[in-house]
DNA sequence: GTCTATAAGCAGATAGAC
DNA sequence: GTCTATCTGCTTATAGAC
């Protein structure tokens, strides 16, 4: 799998030339690659763009920019992307679409002690294998989230109010302090989030080994546990 | 005091061009009322550029829209502030400066269900009443950080030292649960700018009463409730 | 201290040859 | 499907009259 995100724009040009050429000699005679060269180009000018919307926003973004960082010609991004606004769009629909399986880990228990701390798990995980996709994000609800008002409205509405139901019920039970329901989940994505999204600040302060593979292992860990202790979470006697 | 925020840009040149109509007169007699004049708009200045500065970050904002908001034409701001970037590290300064002050809170009694629990509602008041400082301060972060290494190693580092210090004192007292207190201090910012920040999806998800004066001073306390919980904090015996 | 006019360059998007 | 050249309009910043 190539890495999109820390090739140089030089590397990516050279993989794209050569890719070109052999595309090109096979269109002649094999129309059908015609199909997968757009889904990798498509591809490719998604995981650019990311990188290029996380770091300056949309408005800061130039498509002329992710154009260069994709190795390719700005006519070619606007040929698969007529506008910034759909490339834009199509970013921000793959990301839900991440953010809505990890939402899916919150109904793997009926256990609050489980759901809670494996929903806080796969946030941590998801901030530190995608933590361009939630910067992209961040800054788009930072903006006055403009173009994701149908996600908010019609996707992520829905979950959480369901959540809201579920987490009512368990402190019914007595198995989580009486909490705010919402108060807890919006703790839960800040939290988690924070550790995508300011990485650039935990980076200055605590030091880049702060954000290597076994300390983010322990901080996933303590996270799991201070969030466990806030919601007050305790599992049902069998 | 004119309300900065939220006044159209009709509104605001009628007030400029009133005022400055008046100090022009005063000018020619009390050369010191140039003194106030150019504080006065500095300030109106940065109040909206704070705004264009949060809503679209530092690439995405133009001067030529803060020069608008603000209800004066473009060249006059690249008289009070010769480039863009001037006029933003003059925003991010004043943000650090709020920042600070409500730091200090952290050391307002040795007790640490006061001292954190002060530090908490001391954000969430910041986050209420400044939200637009707070993102501008978590865009610049989500874009490298470029702009604020000097504070962020200077000011924030040395602070964060110095509390994690404290901390890890209460822990020993037995004051305190055995938290990794860099990760007790991540999540106290995360969870209090949330609501600066994440201000726009809060509105969609929850409706915009649940950021209303009441609500607000509930989820207040709500969140110092969930961040005691989370550090395991009690008073000492006296 | 204010403001019109403009310089110099970069943005998003497209035409049309290959 | 690729890519050069270009259109149109907006960007930062400045010159110079008032």
């Amino acid at each position: 799998m190539r890495d999109d995100e820390t090739s140089t724009p030089a590397a990516n040009l050279a993989l794209r030339q050569s890719g070109t050429a052999r595309e090109q000699q096979d269109s002649a005679k094999k129309p059908r690659r015609k199909a997968s060269i757009r889904a990798s180009n498509e591809t490719h000018l998604l995981a650019c763009a990311e990188a290029v919307f996380a770091e300056r926003g949309f408005e800061g973004a130039s498509t002329a920019l992710i154009a260069e960082r994709a190795g390719l010609p700005k006519a070619n991004l606007h040929y698969y992307f007529p506008t910034k606004l759909s490339l834009y769009w199509r970013v921000l629909d793959d990301l839900f679409e991440e953010w809505n399986a990890a939402a899916d880990t919150f109904d793997a228990s009926d256990d609050p002690v489980e759901a809670i701390g494996g929903y806080v798990r796969a946030k941590m995980e998801l901030s530190r294998r995608r933590p361009l996709g939630s910067k992209v994000w961040a800054n788009e609800i930072i903006s006055g989230a403009t173009h994701m008002q149908d996600i908010l409205l019609k996707r992520v509405k829905p979950w959480m109010e369901s959540r809201v139901t579920l987490i009512e019920r368990w402190i019914a039970e007595g198995l989580l302090a009486p909490v705010e329901p919402r108060t807890l989940l919006f703790m839960i994505w800040a939290t988690t989030q924070h550790y995508a999204d300011f990485e650039a600040q935990i980076r200055a302060l605590a030091g880049k080994r702060a954000l290597s593979a076994a300390s983010f292992e322990t901080t996933t860990q303590e996270v799991v546990k201070m969030i466990l202790r806030a919601s007050g979470a305790r599992s049902p006697n069998i």
